[in-house]
DNA sequence: AACCAGGGAAGAT
DNA sequence: ATCTTCCATGGT
């Protein structure tokens, strides 16, 4: 099926930060997306070509699962979402510089709501590197493939694990407790991520920091790319706290109360300002080949 | 070698 | 309620 997107979209660059991801199958300007389709594991083929004002999508599913996939490809990639209003709105702001440099970057959304869950806990307080290859090490040992695809592992699947399993993946302690504790919680229906869905922020902030190794960071971002709310803005994001330094040029990194502050301005689209401001760091990109 | 990393819990005021 | 300490490990 082929797709007009709704322009500007900035394909090169969604693509591009995806790649940060070794999970993930780029090749030129095609992927390969795992999709849980009905319980099935299904692989859609993703191709985009066109320049970002008139961008061009084309998505192969198997036909039983076109309908309900092209569905989700369409959210996960944003593309019937003008990005139109967001630059508009940036246009008079401090951020004017970034959005003219990333101007077409959508907000793209993680494939699953429960691995963004799992991956955003493994990423906590590590450098980016190491934390996608922990991603990664926990996928292949836990997860299945298919057509060159990796699938994550079901809540199930995690729930029935021990802790030293993931320690020997060099996982720490800690985060082999939160993870495979936040798994048996949905295993046992004690926590309805689809419920979250429905819910407002707030609520969903206050439902979520109740589990034990999930704080503000971790809820605001699993609001962010995992149900793609669009007026995140997380403050105790060191990540942040460096971009605004660097675009501020300031001595220190910012309180938190100037980041609320600064922040108020972009509202009701933080969430892209959040976005361009990660890319803007531009350290997420593989290492430099040793010499 | 010291300090940092897209934090969070537990303990101490 | 808010501040400090500890957790663990790879990267620079």
């Amino acid at each position: 099926m082929d797709l007009q997107i709704a322009g500007p979209y900035n394909y090169t660059r969604v693509l591009q930060r995806l790649s940060y991801d070794p999970l993930h199958t780029i090749d030129q300007n095609s992927m390969k997306i795992p999709l849980k389709i009905y319980g099935e594991h299904v692989v859609a083929t993703v191709s985009f070509s066109g320049n970002t004002e008139k961008a061009q999508c084309n998505i192969e599913l198997p036909s039983d699962f076109e309908e309900e996939g092209v569905r989700k490809i369409t959210d996960i990639f944003q593309l019937d979402r003008s990005l139109l209003e967001v630059n508009e709105h940036f246009l008079h702001t401090d951020l004017a510089p970034l959005f003219g440099q990333f101007s077409g970057m959508p907000l793209t959304r993680d494939f699953d709501l429960y691995f963004c869950m799992m991956k955003t806990i493994i990423h906590q307080q590590l450098n980016i590197r190491f934390a996608y290859t922990l991603t990664e090490r926990f996928v292949k040992s836990f997860g299945t493939e298919k057509d060159g695809v990796w699938f994550y592992p079901s809540p199930e699947a995690v729930s029935e694990l021990d802790y030293e399993d993931l320690r020997k993946l060099q996982f720490s302690q800690r985060k082999a407790e939160y993870v495979i504790d936040t798994s048996r919680l949905i295993a046992k229906g004690e926590l309805d991520l689809e419920e979250l869905a429905l819910l407002p922020d707030e609520e969903v902030i206050d439902t979520l920091i109740k589990i034990r190794g999930v704080g503000y960071w971790t809820a605001e971002n699993i609001l962010l790319f995992g149900l793609g709310r669009k007026n995140l803005f997380p403050v105790k994001d060191i990540g942040i706290q460096n971009a605004v330094k660097k675009l501020y040029n300031l001595d220190e990194k910012p309180s938190i109360e100037h980041l609320v502050k600064l922040s108020e301005a972009w509202s009701p689209f933080k969430s892209y300002a959040s976005l361009y401001l990660w890319e803007s760091l531009d350290n997420q990109k593989a290492p430099e080949l040793k010499k």
